[in-house]
DNA sequence: TTCATAGTTCGATGATAGCCGAAGCATCGA
DNA sequence: TCGATGCTTCGGCTATCATCGAACTATGAA
């Protein structure tokens, strides 16, 4: 049964990340799932089994992606029953709980930390987010620039827009990707505020004291939250 | 999640056999499932946890329906997903037809006839139904009195409502119950319209010729049935 | 060729969860 | 009041399956 597949939480974290039509590369969506690669590869078989991936040879890459647009909306309409139901009810990944607070995803910051700077920027109205597209505004290039001296000029790059709305697989919501995001990560790593965790393999990223109460200054909940 | 609860096969089963939007009681979803009732009961509470059904109690029997047409419409897309054919519906046992056709549900009408009461009253405005309760309208109260020489306000009780829906278990829907419906019941006997199967233990009602035309001019199904 | 990276297969392990027997409530019929 | 029936809870058994370490294949780069 195709419900079985999904209902996996390592597998329902990895076509959630494929559901912006994307195609991901196997290791990728390990990693978005918490997952080692093995694991992720069996995964990965029984959902193409099931019809509901299809990949795509590229290299030593294997990329995959939904089959269709219609798989996308089944899924969707299980998220809203999900959310009908007074969701709540938050499937422990596979992983530590330090893992759904901060991390790694790719270079930038993940979690639920990732998810709140996100959120904060966008009340600060330092980016205009529409869908996936994330802009920055020009208080928003002051305040990058006041508050962590990243000069947004210097981000532009010929593959990869500045600004990118990446879905956490934790919080199934959106934090900032791209090379902004990439740069504020680098940042926090210099200014000794937060550093990956020294355990090999481990996407764990951990605050220091100090990092944690500058990052809450800057990007704090402590505003009205919806 | 949700996708975990329809991925079990028992529960697969269990949501198949709802998808008519019918209500079936406990024990059948047990036999359709093809598991024992103790386990069904489990599968019953996870998926009424999860918001996928909703149960009504009738006496000892707990009827269970799907919560929403948009829960059968997430369930038909991962069918079509699933690309199988449905599991063949196991027919839900019929006893005799004649009790099928009408019979005593305590002291009112039930069966094929008491559901087409109901249905025709709400046509005509004489009820109004929200959910479990039901009202009673003025032109209600005057078709009553008329057709039937009831008088409304003699049907007060002190520890039992004038209408109720009642869950009708040959026809899975509502039929009338409370003082009205035990009057109405009551007033078929004493007009000669129908009379309670002389067997003794049997709940059958049989209507006279006379009483079954007089039924179908005030209640008839000439109207448009889905 | 040699090394590194992406991905897979295999085997062992461990936890989750389905399953049923037995017993306990609750309701109905007599 | 006393069974009979529908349903639930409890406890233990078992099978399934996700998970990861280790080893293997394939592609790309030096």
């Amino acid at each position: 049964m195709v419900a079985s597949l999904v209902g996996d939480p390592a597998r329902a974290n990895m076509l959630t990340a494929l559901m912006d039509g994307r195609a991901l590369t196997a290791s990728e969506l390990a990693h978005q799932a918490g997952i080692t690669p093995q694991t992720a590869s069996s995964h990965l078989s029984k959902l193409e089994a099931g019809g509901l991936i299809e990949p795509e040879k590229q290299g030593r890459h294997r990329y995959y992606r939904l089959t269709g647009p219609d798989v996308a909306g089944v899924l969707e309409g299980l998220a809203g029953l999900a959310e009908r139901a007074g969701h709540t009810r938050v499937r422990t990944g596979p992983k530590e709980p330090a893992l759904r607070r901060a991390r790694i995803c790719y270079d930038h910051l993940a979690g639920d930390l990732g998810v709140q700077m996100l959120d904060s920027m966008r009340k600060q109205k330092l980016v205009r987010q529409t869908k996936q597209a994330i802009e920055l505004t020009g208080e928003g290039k002051r305040f990058i620039a006041e508050a962590l001296q990243i000069d947004a000029d210097m981000l532009a790059h010929p593959r990869r827009p500045m600004c990118k709305a990446c879905l956490d697989w934790s919080e199934r919501r959106h934090h900032l990707a791209g090379t902004l995001g990439a740069a504020v990560m680098n940042r926090f790593t210099e200014l000794n505020w937060a550093a990956r965790d020294p355990a090999p393999g481990s996407r764990v990223v951990n605050f220091t004291r100090a990092g944690e109460k500058r990052f809450a200054a800057l990007f704090g909940s402590s505003e009205a939250h919806s």
